[in-house]
DNA sequence: TCCCTGCGGGAAAGGGCTTTCTCTGCGGTA
DNA sequence: TACCGCAGAGAAAGCCCTTTCCCGCAGGGA
């Protein structure tokens, strides 16, 4: 591997002066030398070592970010926002999976800071966990103590700058949109219990629900993995032990998507005899059949915001942008079956079977 | 920021003696040193400086890929089983996004051997341009003469060693089928055509048809973005010219599915008035509606194979590792409509109108 | 008692680059 | 002619680690 010094011997310069040749630094450079420089650099082709140069200059300028998963559609959308940015500002992005582990999430921001990036975007849902929580919230003092900047997208816990989708908005949303269509006999499809983007959502869909006089008892609900997989097994059991549901909420769309395959594996017609709502409204919503009515998040612009806030000059008094959530109708969610609104009054617990011809 | 040398202050030890208790080197040093360093360590939050890190060990251990997009799935799929491999090795990956672009791949290349990566990952399809290639191979050369390896996954251009799926033997299988349920007037809807990705299976699909007696003129194809809404609108250019077709291979899965939106918009009904056969199989292609009839490439395993070649012991003859493609059956192709096969014989551009009730 | 061995620790030499500081030599002014 | 100033190039001091090499000391064998 060539260095700068064979680069500086072989132009017969020194290293200082291939390095400001390299660099195009201020400091001017007669021609002739330069000219030395850029052909000893392509002969050996010469490509510096970041490492060395990133250690010899103090200057910070990568960005780290922290996602459950790049490829998962929710965080795609983020990320996609948070490069646009970042891309502007000639910034590079050092993009971690977390898959949701708690302990990976700690050391990714330990692995960021040792990779000395600028800042750090934690995007995702926040646990409730009071160790975990109160070991990030350390680690990430600890690193904005040395001057680094954080925001997080869709967390609570984090005292600083943050962006946050209105999950409790969004889930009111899906839930007065179910009642208006007629629905009583609603089933939730939920991700886990301890992220606190399920308890939010759940928690706004429970309030529309209350308002309407309907209720969202427990039994009307199954936890399972925020994914396709997820969503399906979770319908199935609450099928199976609520059969009387006229509509199910899944509190993102992969579980929504999930939940249509097992509504279609048992033969059971969406929205003619029962409806779906989903959440986020990534991408494929709208190629799935029925399209999938749902709860939209400005995805990309909250990684827009996010980056623009990271690279914005730190202020004093913590930057909180709630992003508003807003009622996509498409096909799968509609008016409630006519057997099931003549026995709801009466006979709430009607099975499936009565209601549907 | 804390350093090492803070950290031995603080411990009453020597630089070196703290480096030694913090990576747990061979070498013995006391308890009582060892807890005072670790103390020390925990009370300044130190975290050792990855870049001085690296450059002082002259270890090389990270792995650079580089693909298009790690959010179309299809690549998420690729990285996925490369991300396995690695993490079973402990080896971080470096991931980029070229989006496609031939120049951001050639400076992607040159950033990530600035990194020192150990090895090299290029993934998805090469382009039919000699510049480029030429180009791409001068680099590439050039960091495997500094002792980096280098895997392409799905290029022919590249020397040495190789992942390839059969692209061919793929568009031959979609042929196949197709011609085997009856289907005469067959389009296709394709990604662009300077990649090679393209071409191949374009060439095997080519081939089956000839096989069976029939053409793929070049009316017949409409070539568009590798996405869902270049699959739409070349569905939709290509229904346009060539309306008596009764069957429409998309060269990926994405593609197929801004089809599917194309045909639902038109009221044309699949497979009943006209069959999509995909490529790739994408987990989503099971969950649209008519469930995908695609070609499957063993994606999560191409990635597997590729880190798995990349980490192994360089040998002398280069290893080309090819994928077989394989045929999945859902619902979206059927036989050709009754009216079509009728007429197919005598008047083969029958309008769409002609073959449908 | 002396020497050798080996253990535990520190000094110091890099690793490849940037950047400040210093030096040389030339042109211009008094 | 003497001096000042400045442009352009190089020397060298870091940046923060790792690791080799070396040293002192204690214990064991002769």
């Amino acid at each position: 591997m060539a260095t700068l010094s064979d680069v500086a011997r072989r132009a017969g310069v020194s290293p200082a002066t291939a390095s400001r040749v390299i660099n195009a630094s201020s400091k001017p450079v007669t021609d002739e030398l330069r000219e030395r420089v850029l052909a000893a650099v392509a002969e050996l082709q010469y490509v510096p070592n970041a490492h060395a140069q990133l250690l010899a200059r103090s200057h910070r300028s990568a960005v780290g970010v922290i996602v459950h998963d790049v490829s998962d559609p929710y965080f795609a959308e983020i990320t996609r926002g948070l490069q646009r940015v970042a891309t502007d500002h000639c910034r590079l992005l050092m993009i971690c999976n977390s898959y949701r582990d708690p302990d990976r999430e700690l050391e990714y921001v330990e692995l960021l800071r040792g990779h000395q990036v600028a800042a750090l975007i934690l995007a995702g849902s926040g646990y409730h966990d009071e160790t975990f929580t109160r070991q990030l919230n350390g680690k990430l003092a600890a690193y904005e103590a040395t001057g680094g900047r954080v925001v997080v997208i869709g967390r609570h816990e984090h005292s600083g700058d943050a962006v946050m989708p209105d999950n409790r908005a969004g889930g009111y949303l899906a839930g007065r949109e179910l009642c208006g269509l007629g629905h009583r006999a609603i089933g939730v499809i939920a991700g886990p219990r301890i992220l606190t983007t399920t308890t939010d959502r759940l928690a706004g869909l429970r309030q529309a629900l209350t308002e309407q006089g309907r209720e969202l008892p427990e039994r009307h609900i199954r936890y399972a993995e925020f994914d396709r997989d997820g969503g399906a097994e979770a319908a199935a059991r609450l099928l199976d032990a609520a059969p009387e549901l006229t509509a199910i909420v899944a509190l993102n769309d992969s579980m929504a998507i999930g939940a249509l395959a097992t509504l279609r594996a048992r033969g059971l017609a969406v929205p003619r005899q029962i409806s779906v709502v989903g959440f986020d409204d990534m991408p494929i919503a709208r190629d799935v059949t029925p399209a999938l009515t749902t709860v939209r998040l400005p995805l990309v612009d909250m990684g827009v915001r996010a980056m623009s806030l990271v690279l914005a000059a730190e202020v004093l008094t913590p930057r909180v942008e709630v992003l508003p959530a807003e009622l996509v109708r498409r096909d799968s969610a509609g008016p409630v079956p006519p057997a099931a609104r003549a026995t709801a009054g009466f006979a709430p617990r009607a099975g499936r079977g009565d209601a549907v011809s």
